[in-house]
DNA sequence: GGGCTTGTTGATCAGCCGTTCAACAATTTC
DNA sequence: GAAATTGTTGAACGGCTGATCAACAAGCCC
């Protein structure tokens, strides 16, 4: 009753092997990691509400072979933001930011170089934005990270490149003023081209990207020594 | 069949009117009028793929409804585009920023302060970045005004702040000045709270809000004065 | 108050989506 | 080569969602 003959009418033929083979049954960590990577792909370029079936018919599987290896979809997606989105801080950028021996301009440019290559694909920011717009869950755990490993170590650079060593927490304005030089990189080499999908002078080309970064980071420190906290500007004043 | 009395239990009680009135049978006008109001604003909140049922429960009508004013959900969003992103463009911006007796920092201070007030609002920015993460139809429609319309007049007063009049076109340089600073205030003041919900310094505190754009104006007027073209540069320097 | 216009509603449809489950088939074990 | 293991699939369920439509009712004209 349940598998007659013409429920299944072809069989699978035993020469020509097709161009892309079937590949079928692949080892159960090959296979998850392989949903994973696609899943990654797949819901930064449609967005968190996407369907399972699509992303299925993409791999070439059937969908619920992504529930044999993930429970919920929920539970895919919670896997797919510890692997791109968590994943990509490396521990040695606080080393590069805590190395005393480079000059601020040095160790910062080297550090956005990298980190803004890490960061900026459309996988990474695009699931972030996504998920900021629905339940912000994984925009406010990344940015715990953020507040706590790189903002504390770009204040100390930029009240150092002002003469001041002070250790009170941020006043206003220089949060401000880290918040525009970190969010105008942000902005300008990834939400534009990434989340509005505009194209920027430059697109593309390393080098000139390179002087854009070093650029803003000149403007970064420039700025920096105006804001200074006052006990220590009226130090670095006398 | 279709009307008994139990399908339709209670009357409508002709006295004691509740504190919310029905106010059923609004004028097409003001019934329209209403519905891309709370159109714009639930799905700013709730992202583009909520549901038609939703918004109607929220202004208290019957889904259907909404599809007497609008015929599809899409034309709904798009006559939400309309009133919401676009109509909020203030041509008289433009001839402030044409004011030739004004300082560069004062216009752009200025301009800026009513321009971000007017647009970093959730619906505004929500529903442009939902729909760059669609198909990108809204933002490539509004920054070409962007483009047009303003990019054209900070260039210019960041050139007369550098002591140019030159009007070619931008170098890479000179954009990605105008990219960065115009994207550190949209990021900071807009995408940071409106978009990864993360509150910011000074958040709601319109005081420190000005202080924050003041300081990124100085920031960008003193750089621009660095990446003037060549030709104008050299006269300035002479 | 009868008829007309028009704002409004409930029932309903067709299709989609996350999820479950029993069965199937490729591989391994003995 | 039979049995056990395990990767994989198709059918199906229940709920949701955009959209349609016939019917209802509030206000207006006479």
């Amino acid at each position: 009753m349940v598998n007659t003959a013409e429920t299944r009418p072809m069989r699978r033929r035993p020469a020509l092997p097709p161009a892309v083979p079937p590949r079928r049954r692949l080892g159960a960590q090959e296979r998850e990691q392989q949903i994973v990577d696609g899943a990654a792909e797949f819901f930064a370029r449609r967005g968190l509400e996407a369907q399972m079936r699509e992303l299925a018919a993409e791999l070439g599987i059937a969908h619920t072979l992504l529930y044999h290896y993930f429970p919920t979809k929920r539970a895919l997606i919670e896997r797919v933001y510890e692997q791109t989105i968590a994943g990509r801080w490396d521990v040695r950028w606080e080393a590069l930011l805590d190395d005393p021996r480079l000059p601020a301009q040095d160790k910062l440019h080297a550090f956005y170089r990298e980190y803004l290559a890490a960061i900026l694909t459309p996988e990474w920011l695009r699931i972030l934005v996504h998920s900021g717009l629905s339940d912000g869950l994984i925009p406010t755990r990344y940015f715990a990270m953020v507040r706590d490993k790189l903002f504390p170590r770009l204040l100390r650079e930029a009240r150092r490149a002002a003469g001041s060593r002070t250790r009170a927490r941020p006043t206003p304005r220089e949060e401000a003023l880290l918040m525009g030089f970190h969010g105008g990189l942000i902005y300008h080499l990834g939400i534009w081209p990434l989340v509005y999908q505009q194209p920027y002078a430059g697109q593309g080309n390393a080098a000139l990207v390179d002087t854009f970064i070093g650029d803003r980071i000149r403007g970064f420190l420039a700025q920096a020594a105006e804001l200074a906290p006052a006990a220590t500007a009226a130090r670095a004043a006398a």
